[in-house]
RNA sequence: CCAGGGGUGGCGGAGUGGACAAACGCACCUGGCUGUAAACCAGGCGCCCUCGUGGCUGCGCAGGUUCGAAUCCUGCCCCCUGGACCA
């Protein structure tokens, strides 16, 4: 695969492909970049759905950065509100995470670089200008609209320093440096704000190889469902793209996601309770979870369908699709070949944190599991 | 700083001196029905137990009044709306 094809195989959306192609033609340092906020256990999400990309960047020549942002799960009041303990766990359990995940999938996790915000910031007059700069660029109702990227809505009540949340995460690009900026489509307002504003920051814009500013480019992959049956049932197309924010798999809904250190048992526990309707391709998070994130791993999969066991191969995700919209797969069936091939992933990454030096760290967050946040 | 309103279980939201472990809805759990889940039906849903018209804890926090308080009083903390301040 080309540099162009392996950067965008399997994302939800370019924003845009032509500027990607542009960079690439033009022979740029590629710099990318990844924010999390540090928060509870690592969920199939953050943990697979992104590394798989990053294997991919990786082998395009990209330098990748994992951005721990602690400051920000501070002003989102994660981990208690805790900052100390918010680095703490950023440290000591997400960069094992990420690594051991990102090894797990085949990627080279010694060429991955860790950025913590707090590091970033100190010192650093220039990235609070570029916030200024950034927020001077930005309007308060644009802010206000784009808080459902720290997992909030709209309606309830905040304090001023979530407002700083997202030109904040927008300063972040500019400060790295990054050139492609990676998220989950969750994450696009932001990203759109980054792209509108680069051309007009005086302090810190992001540069091309010939000292031109251009707009970062934003790469982004799909979003698992959360296993659970969605507020409203039957649900649109149209109506879903407009919650599914909300339907994301979530760790304060500790069922409707699978952490990437979930025992054996509660792997199965939970893949068997999901919401799975028969034919039902739209919202099927199984199906999703098999196409979207076992699949590409996998690269194949067996399943027993209504016409004997089929093979499918890394792009015959359509095929599985249409197989089971027509019923040809039954749902326990797809259940089951999840559990077996996800846990086949699971297992060395869970084996992993079994390691004493993680019991306490990570007892710790499943206390927090429990108290919500 | 002032005036008014408010803080109830995971969430929303009733309740304004006893029948309140706290209506109702959502979420959640258990069982039944389905080759999964959902829907539907039954039950549960603060903690403890010798499982009872049992004990303990409980309605922002701390005291108080009362035979008895989520409900009344005092102080404190926090939130909302508006005002004042704007040298």
């Amino acid at each position: 695969m080309d540099k162009l094809s392996l950067i965008i195989n399997n994302l939800e959306e370019v924003l845009t492909e032509d500027d990607l192609k542009n960079l690439i033609r033009n022979k740029n340092r590629l710099v990318h970049y990844i924010g999390f906020e540090i928060s509870g256990l690592i969920h199939l999400g953050t943990g697979l759905m992104s590394s798989l990309k990053i294997k991919d960047f990786q082998k395009a020549g990209v330098k990748c950065h994992i951005f721990l942002a602690d400051w920000h799960s501070y002003i989102n009041d994660k981990l208690g509100g805790d900052l100390k303990i918010i680095k703490e766990t950023a440290v000591k359990y997400y960069q094992e995470a990420f690594k051991v995940c990102l090894e797990q999938i085949g990627g080279n996790s010694q060429k991955l670089e860790f950025i913590l915000g707090s590091e970033l910031y100190h010192n650093n007059d220039l990235y609070w200008l570029t916030f200024i700069e950034i927020s001077k660029n930005t309007t308060l109702a644009r802010i206000q609209r784009s808080i459902d990227i720290m997992g909030r809505k709209l309606k309830e009540e905040i304090d001023f320093a979530k407002l700083c949340y997202p030109p904040m995460q927008v300063a972040d690009i500019f400060a790295i440096g990054a050139n492609l900026v990676h998220a989950g489509l969750d994450q696009r307002k932001a990203h759109v704000i980054a792209r509108d504003v680069a051309l007009k920051l005086k302090f810190k814009p992001l540069l091309d190889k010939n000292k031109k500013p251009i707009k970062p480019i934003a790469l982004h992959h799909h979003i698992l469902l959360g296993l659970a049956k969605p507020p409203k049932w039957p649900i649109t197309e149209s109506e879903l793209k407009e919650i599914l924010v909300e339907l994301k798999m979530s760790k304060s809904k500790p069922e409707s996601c699978v952490f990437i250190h979930d025992s054996k048992e509660e792997v199965e526990s939970k893949i068997l309770r999901a919401f799975c309707p028969p034919k039902e391709t739209l919202f099927n998070p199984p199906l999703d979870w098999l196409v979207n994130l076992v699949l590409p791993i996998k690269k194949e999969i067996s399943i027993k369908t209504s016409e004997g066991i089929k093979k499918y191969k890394e792009h015959d995700k359509a095929k599985i699709l249409k197989d089971y919209q027509n019923g040809l797969i039954h749902p326990l069936d797809l259940k089951e070949v999840l559990i077996k091939n996800l846990w086949e992933i699971l297992e060395p990454i869970h084996n992993h944190f079994k390691n004493e030096k993680f019991k306490k760290i990570i007892q710790q967050l499943e206390v927090k599991k429990h108290d919500g946040k």
